[in-house]
DNA sequence: CGTATGACGTGCA
DNA sequence: GTGCACGCCATAC
């Protein structure tokens, strides 16, 4: 089905997909968007992200470092969800 | 249409 | 091991 999903679209569906206790990285998800060099697209939308229904808190980055995020607690809050989820 | 922004990645000193 | 600068893509205004 030829949606005219966007890639950012796309990128919500792929990080939506993600399972409880994997993580993807930015390079990952972009690249299963369709642009693995639109990781720096995928960050960005993730921050407008307004879809609740996507764990963006199970997108880090390549060097196995948490990243940002835009939540409780921040960073700390999206380390202490992926430690819960036991993707630590 | 053009500009500015961003939760990144990589290379080099 | 750390810090700085550049480059990349897509979105929003």
């Amino acid at each position: 089905m030829r949606n005219k999903a966007s890639f950012k679209d796309r990128v919500l569906v792929v990080v939506s997909k993600i399972p409880k206790g994997k993580t993807l990285t930015y390079k990952q998800v972009a690249a299963m968007a369709g642009s693995p060099n639109a990781y720096r697209a995928v960050g960005n939308i993730m921050s407008k992200n307004k879809d609740p229904k996507v764990p963006c808190h199970r997108v880090i980055k390549t060097s196995g470092e948490t990243g940002g995020y835009s939540g409780t607690g921040g960073r700390a809050g999206k380390v202490k969800i992926l430690k819960k989820e036991g993707a630590i």
